[in-house]
RNA sequence: GUGCCUGUAGCUCAAUUGGAUAGAGCAUCUGACUACGGAUCAGAAGGCUGGGGGUUCGAGUCCCUCCAGGCACACCA
C-alpha cells in the first residue's frame, strides 16, 4: 500500500466532498421542503434558458456551471436569485449582465408563482414571487407533524457519533457538559436527515488512571478502617471518592483488609466504576441524553482486539520499535512526530486502545463516524486519522468535531475552576441551578468553535434576556390559543378544510415563508453539523410568531380566517417543537 | 518556537461556506392594544469585520504577514 507522502490529515474535509465520495449524490438531493421545489423548478429553467439561448445563437456553446440559486439577504433582491451570469464570462466571452439578459429572454419553462424577473448588481439574475408561494409548507407541516422537517440527504446510510466519553473515576463538569448538548444535538440533526445514527459513550475503564483510581480508594478504604494510608500524588482526592468507598464498606464490611492488594483493588475498583458510570449515566439522563451504546475500553484489551489492531498495523509496515517501546509512523501521515503504542514495560498506551477503538468502529459498518471532542485534545486528531488510513480505512471517513473550552461566569466574573482539587461545577448542580433547558439551549446556541462564556446568572434568570424563554414562550402561546378555541367550544380545522389564501398579510405570510425554510435548515445544520444553527433558526420563528401575534387575532368571528390561522400557528407549533427536540429542550404547553 | 481555534455594534454571538447595502439577542433611548398569556411587539441609535498586503466581476469568508487571547505539543488520557 502507497500513501501520498504530504497527505494532510490535519483538517477534516467538507460536508460536501465527503458526501459525494459516499452518496454520489448532490447534497440538496432528497430534501422535500417547498424551498427546495421551488429552487429545483428555477434550476431547471435558468438550464432550459442557458441551451435555448445557444441554440438560438445568442450564446456560445458553453458548458454548464457549478451555478448557485439562493435566497438573497435583501428583499429587494427578490425571492430567489442566481449567479449563473457571473459564472459565465470566461466561457462565452460576454460581459455577465449581457449573459443575463441574454438567458432572461430565453426563460420560457413556466414557474409556478413566478412574477418578475430581473437583472441586478454586476448579473445576478433575481426572481420575484407572488408572496404567498411558500404557503404550501403550513398544511405540510401539520400533517406531517414530528416528521416535517425531516430530509434524506443521509440516504439511511450509518452513522456513529460518539461523545463525552468522560472518564468513569469522576463526575462530569462543564466541558463534557459541552460535549453532551452538542454530541446530542448533531445525533439529532443527523437523524432528521436521514442517517441511521448511533449515540455512543466510550468508557475508559482501562489504562493508567484506572491503576491509580484503585490505589487512590483502596487508600479511602484503609483510612476509613482506621488505617494508615494516602491517597498517592497524582490520585483522586475529591470527596465523592470517599463516599464511595463508604457505601461499599456500608455493603461489603471490611473483609478486603486481608485480601491479596490486587484482589482488594479489583473489587474496590469494580464496585466504584459500576456507581461511578450510573451516575454518569443518571446524569447525561437527566439532561435528556441517552446512549444506545456504552463501550468499555477494558473490553477491547480483554478480546484481543488492541493486539489485533497492531497486528495490522505491523503487517503494513506503520510500526517500529526505538529504545524498548513500539512506535506508530504517524509521521508517514503527515503528523509532526510519531507517536508510543506500546510502552517500554510493554502496557499499550492510550493511544493504542483507541486504535482498536476505531477500527472496532468500522468493523461494526459506520459509513462515518463522528467524533466530538474538547479542544485541548485537537493534537490527538491528525495522528488518529493517520491511523485509520494505516489500517486501510479511509481517514475522511472519520471525523472530529473540536469544541472550544467553556468558560463560567457568574456574577459579571470568570469562575476558576480545578480538576485537581476537585473544586468544579457538575452537571448535575448546573441541571439543577438553571434547569436542564436553558442549559442545554446555552451550550447549542454558539458554534463549537466558539470559546463559550456560560453566563449562569443570565441562563438562570427567568426573564426577556433569556432566549431560551422567547422560544417556549412563543410554543406555550399557541397551545394557549387551541385551549382558548377549545373553552370557546369550537372545533381545530381539518387542513383539507382550510382556504390558506386568505392568508395575505405580511406578518402571515413571513411566517409561512421562514416555516418552509426547515427541511433546508436542517439540511445546512447536518452537512455543517451545526446545532446553533437550529438555536438561531428557531429564535427567528419565534419572534415572527410574536410579531404576527401582536398585530392580529388569531380567533374571531371570521371562521374562514381564523381557521388559515390556526393552521398557520399550528404549522408554528409543530417546527418549534421539532426544533426544541433537536435541542433536547421541552416544548412547554404552559409556562 | 510549531500546530489548531478565536478576534465582527458597549456586551454575547451570527452571516446561506466567495455574493449585492455585514445581521440577531442583551444593554441604551422612544413608543404600543385594560390582552387568543406583556417572559410580547413597533421603532431609533450603535461597524474601517484586530492591522497591513494580495488573489477576482465580488473577500468577514481564500492566500501571505504582523498583533492579541485560548488550547495542544508525554512511554498521561
Amino acid at each position: 500500500m502507497h500513501f501520498k507522502t504530504k497527505l494532510k490529515l490535519s483538517t477534516n474535509p467538507t460536508f460536501n466532498t465527503w458526501h459525494q465520495r459516499i452518496g454520489g449524490k448532490s447534497i440538496m438531493s432528497g430534501v422535500s421542503g417547498v424551498v427546495e421545489q421551488m429552487r429545483g423548478e428555477l434550476r431547471q429553467a435558468l438550464r432550459e434558458a442557458v441551451e435555448g439561448a445557444v441554440s438560438a445563437g445568442r450564446l456560445p456553446p458553453v458548458e454548464l456551471p457549478d451555478f448557485t440559486v439562493e435566497v438573497p439577504r435583501e428583499r429587494e433582491h427578490g425571492d430567489f436569485a442566481t449567479n449563473l451570469a457571473m459564472l459565465l464570462p470566461k466561457q462565452a466571452r460576454m460581459a455577465p449582465r449581457r449573459i443575463a439578459d441574454v438567458l432572461v429572454e430565453h426563460l420560457t419553462h413556466p414557474v409556478r408563482w413566478l412574477q418578475r424577473v430581473e437583472v441586478a448588481g454586476p448579473g445576478f439574475i433575481n426572481f420575484h414571487l407572488d408572496p404567498r408561494w411558500a404557503l404550501a409548507a403550513v398544511p405540510m407541516a401539520v400533517k406531517l407533524r414530528a416528521d416535517y422537517g425531516r430530509v434524506q440527504v443521509g440516504g439511511g446510510k450509518k452513522v456513529q457519533v460518539e461523545f463525552v466519553s468522560a472518564n468513569p473515576t469522576g463526575l462530569l463538569h462543564m466541558g463534557n457538559a459541552r460535549g453532551a448538548a452538542l454530541g446530542d444535538s448533531i445525533a439529532a440533526i443527523l437523524d432528521y436527515a436521514g442517517w441511521k445514527v448511533t449515540r455512543e459513550f466510550y468508557i475508559n475503564d482501562a489504562g493508567n488512571q484506572i491503576e491509580n483510581f484503585a490505589l487512590s480508594l483502596e487508600a479511602r478504604y484503609f483510612q476509613l478502617l482506621g488505617r494508615e494510608a494516602e491517597v498517592p500524588e497524582g490520585g483522586y482526592h475529591g470527596q465523592d471518592i470517599v463516599d464511595t468507598v463508604r457505601r461499599f464498606i456500608d455493603r461489603h464490611g471490611d473483609g478486603l483488609l486481608a485480601a491479596e492488594p490486587a484482589a482488594r483493588r479489583e473489587a474496590l475498583v469494580q464496585f466504584a466504576l459500576a456507581e461511578k458510570i450510573g451516575a454518569i449515566r443518571k446524569a447525561l439522563e437527566d439532561f435528556g441524553v441517552h446512549y444506545d451504546v456504552w463501550f468499555s475500553e477494558q473490553s477491547l484489551h480483554d478480546g484481543g482486539k488492541v493486539d489485533e489492531a497492531l497486528r495490522r498495523l505491523r503487517e503494513r509496515g506503520f510500526l517500529y520499535e526505538r529504545d524498548g517501546a513500539l512506535w506508530f509512523k504517524a509521521t508517514a501521515f503527515g503528523v509532526e512526530k510519531d507517536e508510543v503504542v506500546v510502552r517500554k514495560n510493554g502496557v499499550p498506551t492510550y493511544f493504542a486502545a483507541d486504535i482498536a477503538y476505531h477500527m472496532n468502529k468500522f468493523e461494526r459498518g459506520f459509513d462515518w463516524v463522528i467524533n466530538v471532542w474538547g479542544a485541548d485534545h485537537h493534537g490527538h486528531v491528525p495522528r488518529m486519522k493517520g491511523a485509520m488510513a494505516a489500517l486501510g480505512y479511509d481517514p475522511d471517513a472519520l471525523h472530529v468535531v473540536i469544541m472550544q473550552l467553556v468558560r463560567l461566569l457568574r456574577g459579571g466574573e470568570v469562575v476558576r475552576m480545578s480538576k485537581r482539587t476537585g473544586r468544579f461545577i457538575t452537571l448535575e448542580e448546573l441541571v439543577e441551578e438553571v434547569g436542564r433547558d436553558a442549559a442545554r439551549y446555552f451550550f447549542v446556541m454558539r458554534s463549537a468553535d466558539s470559546h463559550l462564556d456560560f453566563d449562569l446568572d443570565l441562563a438562570r434568570s427567568q426573564s426577556n434576556e433569556n432566549p431560551v424563554y422567547y422560544v417556549q414562550y412563543a410554543h406555550a402561546r399557541i397551545c394557549s390559543i387551541f385551549r382558548q378555541l377549545k373553552e370557546q367550544g369550537r372545533q381545530v380545522p381539518a387542513v383539507e378544510e382550510v382556504n390558506l389564501e386568505l392568508l395575505r398579510e405580511e406578518a402571515e405570510l413571513a411566517l409561512a415563508r421562514r416555516l418552509a425554510d426547515f427541511p433546508e435548515e436542517v439540511s445546512l445544520a447536518a452537512r455543517q453539523l451545526a446545532p446553533h444553527r437550529i438555536a438561531r433558526y428557531v429564535h427567528e420563528v419565534a419572534g415572527l410568531l410574536h410579531s404576527f401575534y401582536n398585530v392580529h387575532r388569531v380567533i374571531t368571528d371570521d371562521v374562514e380566517l381564523s381557521n388559515a390561522r390556526l393552521l398557520l400557528v399550528d404549522a408554528t407549533r409543530v417546527v418549534l417543537r421539532n426544533c426544541l427536540g433537536i435541542l433536547g429542550v421541552h416544548a412547554p404547553e404552559r409556562m
